[in-house]
DNA sequence: TTGAAAGCGCTACCAT
DNA sequence: ATGGTAGCGCTTTCAA
């Protein structure tokens, strides 16, 4: 029914191969035969039939993006950064244009490995797995298998904001103090480099890592430096790489000033959205009314936790100083006095597609650190005395 | 190199095409044999070729999803809703499942066509076209010829908050008034239902389409209720019937009111983003030192409009009522005071995705009118007196 | 209920 | 520089 090759060559009296070859461009083609065979394209509306390529060539034109939710624009534009390389604008027409297949897995570990075997069954030239991973043992032993299968079939996989899967012994995302790299391929007899079998057969994504916990350490030094000794901190979901890590960097900055007394841990968790935010914030407010400052797991809860001040009759950074994390455009608009550790999102992004195209080589320990910013909007010291006037309902 | 379905049925002692039947379950197989299959795919860890299986029965699992720009909430919540309804998370395995394929047009007529060939080259089963549409005659005429060659592939095109291409004569895109629908079907001698050749070889999608007139008008209608005079209009980019529809339910509640006498509009025209808002916002103050509200294109422009007033020393609502349009979620946190139009995004890219499975018929019109409400967080009347002390920069 | 086999449309290798 | 052609892995008649 469709327009085949077949019609395209007929109507410019070459063979298929000659279509093919001025189509892909990757073979010298006469300029008299290339432009007779374009004029057919056009003539004839043609449109190449992608999947009988994509089987003949067994590589496909389609890169996998794993996002929690595509609605929120954490993920939105980490998304935008990594299309903005995969189809740059300024590509022709569409030559060597890839499609980003973007999938919602809302956080669930099963969803995940749903979608990559999905991504694999359209042989995916790439997965990019992006934000914080779950970090339940059985789960991350499943991921490993699915992402070591994917680069089997010859997949490039890529982390964006999440660590890699087997850290390092010291359980610092930063290590690059891994193993050596050993050589892991031999030369076949046919010529083709094949791989070593390896004592661990794990998958080696490309990794871009955020510094979750050195600009969660960075925004709590930066508060006690003002003068804050009671801080709050509302946490994202347990079990989640993102939370423990920002957690872990709120500790540190805790423990290097000595702020941590027998008192415990001044820490709610609840979800990375605006309304755990809000109940977060009531929580901390009513269980330490000393409380001078809040830090939140990102800018989405650090709103709700504004509402909840604002609600609570205490200004903000006045009354209570509030950090968030991301620096999202939105956030800044919504709470100007919000202190935050900016992230890159969407330029590490874009590396996470110059990754995925396999553009840009990985780094020798195969994981990038991609550190924050800490962006001060507006601070203030606590107020000389102890604890306010809480009026929080 | 890979295991195939040859591999599956040498293992499972059954033939390609049983392993085949199984697999699309769309077949009778033995309940033994069945199993057999089964467990042979489990233990190969066999994944479909997804590029084979489209070839040879002409059909793929993808959707392409056209927004603006995916880091654009606007555009996330509607790719949100479309994913929850083509991916359903409590789908079994895959089963059935669709991929969305998110292309980032960037507004770009250009980008628009390319991607759409690059869809229909991919033979997605189905294609969404998110938000406004570009008026430039030439545009629209080429995006027909392109959306009519993707339907004759086989294709269901939806619009989704977008109006149709061919709007009726009385220009409303709410016009439920098109021709009656003639039969455009006869069935053929093998008992299929073919298209009878049109008049006019018209693509007709099915489409979703916001009331962003209607919206409008409601949203300069409350203002003038509270009453406000002189209104100010932030309005989009030129040549996009968003911004167009908009402006018109804008300019009809005026005139509806009386309120356009001679001296000619308030309006200024930008971008769809926070910086024309804010600029905007400074050119209506300067040139209309009268003005007691601003109505904004959408949220986005709104913010902007309040942080030029905020900087004016003005407050909102007080001094000047801003309202936006679309009820993003953060711009409720940003501009509390802020009355805007929401907008369902995300049912209706949960309904766009219905109708680009074919679960959803469109109704026969093929439009859809996707209303707006109104939602009103703090509306002030205009002060008594006229001119503000305006100490606009 | 199952098997055999003919394509689906393209790529890439081998000839020429 | 160009043509011929053997697959790529799956679906889907047609037979059995």
């Amino acid at each position: 029914m469709a327009v085949t090759l077949a019609d395209v060559a007929a109507r410019a009296g070459v063979s298929a191969a000659t279509v093919s070859r001025v189509l892909n461009g990757n073979y010298p083609v006469a300029g008299t035969t290339r432009s007779r065979v374009l004029r057919a394209v056009e003539e004839l509306e043609y449109v190449v039939n992608g999947p009988a390529s994509s089987l003949a060539a067994a590589t496909s034109d389609l890169i996998g993006v794993l996002v929690n939710d595509i609605a929120d624009p954490f993920f939105g534009i980490i998304a935008g950064g990594v299309q903005s390389r995969i189809a740059p604008v300024d590509a022709p027409d569409g030559r060597g244009r890839k499609l980003a297949v973007v999938c919602t897995t809302g956080g669930s570990p099963e969803q995940e490995l749903t979608y990559l075997t999905l991504l694999q069954r359209q042989r995916a030239a790439a997965v990019i797995l992006t934000g914080g991973a779950v970090e339940d043992p059985a789960h991350q032993a499943a991921l490993a298998a699915a992402l070591r299968r994917i680069e089997r079939a010859g997949a490039r996989v890529v982390l964006c904001g999440r660590p890699p899967l087997t850290p390092p012994v010291a359980g610092d995302e930063g290590g690059t103090e891994g193993e050596a790299p050993e050589a892991d391929t031999a030369v076949a007899p046919d010529g083709t480099e094949v791989p070593l079998p390896r004592a661990v057969d794990l998958p080696h994504p490309a990794c871009l890592a955020f510094d979750n916990r050195g600009g969660a350490r960075a925004l709590t030094e930066h508060l006690i430096s003002l003068g804050h000794r009671e801080i709050g901190y509302l946490a994202g979901p347990a079990e989640r790489t993102t939370t423990r890590h920002r957690l872990e960097g709120h500790r540190a900055a805790l423990d290097a000033a000595g702020l941590t007394d027998g008192a415990g841990d001044r820490v709610v968790h609840g979800r990375f959205d605006r309304d755990s935010g809000y109940g977060g914030a009531r929580e901390l407010l009513r269980r330490f009314p000393g409380l001078t400052a809040i830090a939140a797991a990102n800018d989405t809860v650090a709103l709700g936790a504004c509402a909840a001040l604002r609600e609570a009759g205490l200004r903000v950074p006045e009354d209570v100083s509030v950090t968030g994390f991301d620096d999202l455009p939105f956030a800044a608009e919504a709470a100007p006095a919000l202190t935050t550790a900016r992230l890159p999102l969407h330029e590490a992004g874009a590396r996470a597609g110059l990754l995925a195209l396999g553009v840009e080589e990985p780094p020798p320990g195969g994981v990038t650190v991609v550190g924050t910013e800490l962006r001060v909007r507006a601070s203030t010291a606590p107020p000389p005395s102890g604890p306010r006037p809480a009026r929080a309902g």
